[in-house]
DNA sequence: AATTTGATTGGAATAATTCCAATTCTCACT
DNA sequence: AGTGAGAATTGGAATTATTCCAATCAAATT
């Protein structure tokens, strides 16, 4: 039987490799649905999207896979108070705005130079391995009273 | 029987009742413990020194507390990812050093001029209520080669 | 094909936090 | 000072998020 060229999946397994982490069917899968939508989702609604293209994955293993993932460099984690983890397929370093209205999380750039500054601003012996900036307010569709066709 | 001036937890009180929150002897030793160490303890930690001062309060009452001296601007919380989260007696706007190797914090002095500049990078119509900015790395305690007595 | 190593699974365990109903306290008003 | 309404506190149960564990399964190497 043809072991390859039925699924599209195989540009995700390369990725996978690519990245140094041995691919399984499991991890191809979880790393599908986190990059089939540019949200933010949690480890439970990954399974949920995940059981769907398998229903027999467990749990457990979405958090091994998320964590596996991660590590990898494959995906990013946010947080933010008081809520579960959140995982980000966006890699460009960027911030998050947590939106308290509606709850949903959306990507702000930042510009490279900023972020770089922003490191700059630790005290001599501090290394920064990342950088968190996230804000949190509200965010109104239309802000500007001119221009609104509707 | 003299219902004040035999106990330092007046300007406390005062400072409760000045953010608009009624003040409770349990709110009063909650924040004193916060104030009393410029550190950033977890919920179950403050539960502890506060135990010690007042052996009956409970668990929830902390938790109430905190959630309420946060409401009303007189602690800040922050979290980590995969951490509890803490609060922090530090009113003025701030970043933190999450230092991985020893789990300590570290508070970051960011101008404000900055914060600002942060915020303007928003799109229009986000209004951020409050910006979030931590480092995650280590910290190197004597980094200058020069000038150490010791 | 056998061995070893690593991944997956389900369920139990843990950690952090919230909820809830009962009690107690505080404050404002007689 | 006494009383009643509303708020805070309490202990324990419940919930949520995550990790752990032992057993099974799959894959890569000899």
């Amino acid at each position: 039987m043809p072991m390859i060229a039925d699924t599209p999946t195989l540009p995700l397994a390369q990725r996978i490799t690519d990245s140094g982490l041995r691919s399984t069917p499991q991890r191809e899968v979880v790393y599908q649905v986190i990059l089939a939508k540019r949200d933010h989702p949690t480890a439970e609604e990954v399974f949920a999207r995940v059981k769907a293209l398998m229903p027999t994955i467990s749990l457990a293993t979405v958090y091994n896979c998320l964590e596996a993932l991660v590590q990898y460099g494959l995906i990013k984690q946010v947080n933010f108070v008081r809520e579960p983890t959140r995982y980000c397929p966006n890699l460009h370093e960027h911030a998050h705005f947590h939106d308290e209205a509606s709850g949903e999380i959306h990507d702000i750039e930042i510009p490279a130079d900023l972020m770089n500054h922003l490191r700059s601003l630790l005290p001599a012996g501090y290394a920064a391995v990342s950088v968190d900036l996230s804000f949190r307010g509200s965010a109104c569709p239309a802000p500007d009273p001119a221009a609104r066709p509707n």
